[in-house]
DNA sequence: CTGTTAGCGCCTTCAG
DNA sequence: CTGAAGGCGCTAACAG
């Protein structure tokens, strides 16, 4: 069977403490002793039981991370490369919940399946109400943000601000001409809204503040069956056609263009397309997007969660991330409509 | 502080182990003593300490997971999600060790981090050799893989045939006329190689038993800096021009049709298009693929794993998954190229 | 620098 | 159906 410590402490002619000493704190262990007794754990196959260290500590070595939508999401999964990164190798395991219906959202909020389990919560892109921050605080845990809409009662958070990041999209379309825009995001029947919201509410804002002769559309695509009918829809049924689109994320701008080529349309010579993420194809098919680095985010929220651990306060709790416009290949300055005959003059 | 199970019992007016047995095992409680258990439970925030759970089952509540790339690319981010839904469920967690360098892979052996500290190992999508088997084997605990080349050694695992995958898309190619066929692969410098080489094998072997008539090129795209140029400019170059391609993975074949539109090339008519995955955007854009479902081989792997934690053993260790070709949109029948003069015809 | 010892919080016999 | 008590494997005093 498995050996324990004292199997090794045992053979290697020490105390436990000794064996316990040489793995997580090496500096009070003499230089021999420890490379002995480091040597007959390895051949015993010995090491250090989390579990225990866990109990004992009073810790739980674990971080429940809070996600409203599938792990597997571009954001989600970036964000969650970062933080593991980052606390693996402190030890720490990452418990996942995902909260993706009404009930699932009641459920947790009502056990709190991660009271004394727990050393700290992430709340990733999710809609939380202050209420729902109450009962999480009430675990006395540190609780940490990721995009997470208001800051109030959390510990600490990392965002980008996500309804400027919009604003300076929408500013760009104008400023190269266009001035019938749509925005496109999907609706869930789920109880959150990511950054959705704010990104609307950005382009709402960007093209009221650019005046009157820039007319603004929002297209909402129900994400079931599949919003992206939705949008190729809504879109082409739009008269007069808008000139250039904004979309929530990449991953709805994405097969949206491919459709609309499909349909005759160009890009960005009938519309101009702007994403939102800079996610993984986007450089490459050359999408005009906002760029945001989701993994970087999680590193940091990592940090500021050991941090808050560690000394139950942090430098700098709240960190606001720059996003970029990234100027690439479906975007174009806005050019009127030639006439039917000059249709192929060149 | 936290409330400890003595604070409920107090409480409760019962014992420390009729508050435990309340939780685990509530068949063994009266109804009545049960729920003033959990509403004094309830009412003082407390949750049975699964590091306490884990320390005296002998257990880690810890499923290891190995893979060899970043936890965001398709494959692996859903079949952790698949992993993650049935596990979690049950208690554990999942710890991911990524291992992308040879650095890494040797620190990993060496010191085989998960000793004692999983309750089972996990390896996905991994091409590792017997002798790391064994070395896994050696921690006396389940090792599972999932899309692994050699089964030997594993106590289960879950696959798909990459290999008959990959020669149903080139049959099919040639059953519609094709003659000139590449494969666009792409090159790690890291000691692992996934499945690429079996698809690659494949359609090798596919190619070779649809006759001589038939050309066959592999194109090697080294992953840095960026394996889509390498494509393209490889794609492009090639004289004669192949007709139809077939790609290690819809990663590939996604951005690189892009590319070839941008580069006046139409798809299908220039190229027949077939990817390998049916990943997030393929049905969306219309492509040719080959459809998997990693996430349903997380779920089922995860299966696998409780059983054989529980009972050493698991009813159909071995179980390959089909895959499905998807006829698209970037597939059509060979037309042989129109002479210059009748180029316009129609 | 090293050894001794008392728990960390729970689960599981064993008794009642 | 419920209670009492030992011990899971480790760590942190404390003592030497």
């Amino acid at each position: 069977m498995k050996a324990s410590i004292q199997d090794v402490a045992k053979r290697a002619g020490v105390s436990v403490s000794t064996v316990s000493r040489s793995f997580t704190r090496p500096e009070l262990v003499s230089e021999r002793t420890r490379q002995k007794v480091m040597d007959i754990a390895e051949s015993l196959d010995f090491q250090i039981s989390r579990s225990a260290t866990a109990l004992k500590s009073g810790q739980s070595l674990r971080i429940a991370m809070l996600i409203s939508g599938p792990v597997t999401e571009w954001f989600n999964s970036h964000v969650f490369m970062g933080l593991n990164a980052v606390l693996q190798q402190q030890g720490y395991d990452i418990s996942i919940y995902t909260i993706n219906t009404f009930e699932a959202r009641k459920a947790f909020f009502n056990d709190l399946p991660v009271r004394r389990n727990a050393d700290a919560v992430l709340v990733c892109s999710f809609n939380i109400n202050s209420a729902e921050v109450s009962r999480l605080r009430h675990m006395n845990v540190p609780v940490v943000g990721v995009n997470i809409s208001d800051p109030d009662g959390f510990d600490a958070a990392v965002t980008i601000d996500d309804r400027d990041s919009m604003k300076a999209a929408v500013r760009h379309l104008v400023s190269i001409g266009h001035r019938r825009i749509a925005f496109i995001r999907t609706t869930h029947g789920t109880p959150f809204t990511y950054s959705a919201d704010e990104r609307m509410e950005g382009f709402i804002q960007a093209c009221r503040e650019a005046g009157p002769s820039v007319i603004s559309t929002v297209l909402h695509c129900p994400i079931n069956p599949n919003p992206i009918n939705s949008a190729v829809s809504q879109l082409l049924a739009l008269n007069p056609a808008p000139t250039a689109l904004c979309f929530q994320t990449d991953d709805l701008a994405v097969p949206v263009l491919y459709r609309l080529r499909r349909y005759g349309r160009t890009i960005p010579g009938d519309f101009s397309i702007i994403g939102f993420d800079d996610s993984t194809y986007a450089s490459d098919i050359g999408l005009t997007t906002i760029h945001q680095d989701p993994e970087e985010m999680g590193r940091v929220a990592a940090s500021k969660i050991l941090e808050l651990i560690d000394t139950e306060k942090t430098a700098k709790p709240f960190e606001t991330f720059p996003t970029q416009l990234m100027l690439r290949e479906t975007t174009a300055p806005y050019a009127p409509p030639v006439s039917a005959d000059a249709d192929t003059a060149q």
